[in-house]
RNA sequence: GGCGAAGUGGCCGAGUGGUUAGGCAGAGGUCUGCAAAACCUUGUACAGCGGUUCGAGUCCGCUCUUCGCCUCCA
């Protein structure tokens, strides 16, 4: 069974095969670093990571970079627009390095809690600027970039194929009427920079053979791209809105410079919105991580983002986490029980469920359907549990091999890592089931007495102060927290 | 205006020609002292109008609506 990409330049799914035998060059945008992530910032890197774990999971070595932006681009193409990391950092009154790296920090923080693994390597655009001078220099060389007074910008029209991605492809019609005259330096409208010349108050600076001053913000991926992965790489992913200009610029100097394609599938992932419409830091409606994580399970924010293809908008509301949270508790119910319940003798075949599972993923990693077989699996084996012959030992340790592949190994959906339980909270956890123990026999003798007021005090006690779960099942009581 | 995506049952959300997606919520039932969990039963949805076809959420056309990009943005 192979696996299929939709590959955003074809728009169409084609068969997905490394360019180099059994290794998988991937590259995927990186976040700016002036803020805490968002839930956009969740989706895309946690639909990303499973692509990541897929591809590993299907025997490929996955080289994966991930770029920290922490060059403050600015809010306009133009000279017009403010560094945004520079913004950041006057207003939290410290520089702008402070800033990238403690937001750089903070991402990592989110994306630990919600199982997103780190990448290969995660270079910085300020620890590539050689990288991207000596890029610059190259399309100098070829007639690809001009300098005018400092700055130097890539020439569109040097580039037959500019904006194949996008579909933007006549600039002449993009470009009439639209900002006409608002800089004369460009010589064409659509050309964008590759080098900024700095202002007197602009901190973060370099020197370059043009001026002293800072890179282009389309730069700094191509450049990294290509020193860690080679001038042709398998996979670049990153947000539709970036799309145009960033990528359709990426493509343009990469391959200007190299005469090679630059990127043999786009993935692009889609929108979170709320209440239909985008969320974003300048609408104001952004939603924060650390906000949410207060409130939710981070592992139940990644399943709700996997209960929707990473190439549909996802819609976000109290009402949707809530269920998210309740299907999420059921599939781990399920793991929970199988694990605890006795052994019998009855046999479970799970190969029709592997089989469903690896052909959803090798459609476009369609994480959905993925669920969905996880939730007929789960149905199943609930079933199976409740007949009087239960489950065989040989039988259970194949659902859960399934369960650890698809569930954890792949979407990330039972990843405890989070949780991991260091000695001290081992200890713990034994003198608690040692507690549980006196307390189910004192409950199991109330019971018997049908001193019924008694044995449920204890359990709604539990429950309430804490958080601990008694349910009475036909192998006895059990108990899990909450 | 240009480029692109999308409209699915109460909500979320899959599905590129013919068989039940799935989750949540709701209703009825089984089990249980109760509760919880679980299981069983239950919903004839595909924006509208035409067309192609033996047969269409699924293909084509038109209409309506929504969203993204065209400034930074996951």
């Amino acid at each position: 069974m192979s696996l299929f990409i939709y590959n955003s330049l074809s728009r169409t799914k084609e068969k997905f095969e490394p360019f180099n035998p059994g290794v998988v060059s991937m590259y995927v945008c990186g976040p700016t670093v002036y803020g805490h992530s968002h839930l956009g910032h969740a989706k895309s890197y946690v639909s990303f990571d499973v692509v990541v774990r897929w591809l590993r999971q299907s025997g490929y070595r996955v080289k994966y970079i991930q770029n920290i932006t922490d060059v403050g681009h600015l809010t306009d193409d133009g000279d017009e627009g403010e560094d945004k990391i520079m913004k950041q950092a006057s207003l939290e009154k410290t520089d702008p390095m402070e800033i990238a790296q403690f937001y750089t920090r903070s991402f990592y923080e989110d994306m630990d809690k919600l199982a997103v693994m780190r990448p290969s390597i995660a270079p910085t655009a300020t620890g590539h600027i050689p990288e991207q001078i000596a890029l610059i220099e190259k399309l100098m060389a070829t007639g690809h970039a001009y300098e005018v007074e400092g700055n130097v910008y890539f020439s569109v029209k040097s580039f037959d194929d500019y904006g194949k991605l996008s579909g933007r492809t006549d600039q002449e019609a993009l470009q009439s009427g639209i900002r006409v005259g608002l800089r004369s330096e460009k010589r064409d409208p659509s050309d964008f920079a590759l080098w900024k010349k700095a202002d007197e108050r602009h901190l973060m600076k370099w020197n370059s053979p043009w001026s002293i001053g800072y890179p282009g913000w389309h730069l700094e991926c191509s450049a990294m791209s290509m020193k860690y992965l080679g001038e042709t790489i398998d996979i670049h992913g990153g947000g539709m809105e970036n799309k145009f200009p960033h990528h359709d610029c990426e493509i343009a100097q990469s391959e200007a410079a190299t005469g090679k394609p630059y990127v043999r599938f786009w993935m692009h992932n889609n929108m979170v919105t709320i209440n239909g419409v985008k969320m974003g830091k300048s609408l104001k409606n952004s939603v924060n991580l650390k906000d949410i994580f207060r409130e939710r399970d981070p592992l139940v924010i990644r399943f709700f983002i996997l209960q929707s293809h990473y190439r549909s908008q996802l819609d976000y509301s109290e009402s949707a986490i809530k269920a998210s949270t309740t299907g999420l508790e059921k599939l781990l119910e399920t793991r929970r029980r199988l694990h605890q319940q006795q052994t019998g003798s009855g046999e479970f075949d799970v190969s029709p469920f592997s089989m469903r599972f690896t052909e959803a993923m090798n459609d476009d990693f369609n994480t959905p359907v993925a669920l969905a077989v996880l939730f007929d699996l789960s149905k199943a084996i609930n079933a199976a549990l409740d007949r009087q012959e239960g489950v065989s030992e040989r039988s259970r340790k194949e659902v859960e091999a399934l369960l650890d592949y698809a569930g954890k190994k792949t979407l990330g959906i039972f990843d405890e890592n989070n949780r991991e339980l260091n000695e001290e909270s081992k200890e713990d956890t034994k003198r608690i089931g040692a507690i549980m123990d006196i307390l189910f026999e004192l409950r199991a003798e109330a019971r018997e007495q049908k001193n019924f007021a008694l044995s449920d005090k204890i359990r709604d006690l539990l429950l309430v102060k804490c958080g601990i779960e008694i349910k009475d099942t036909k192998d006895g009581p059990v108990w899990s927290e909450k």
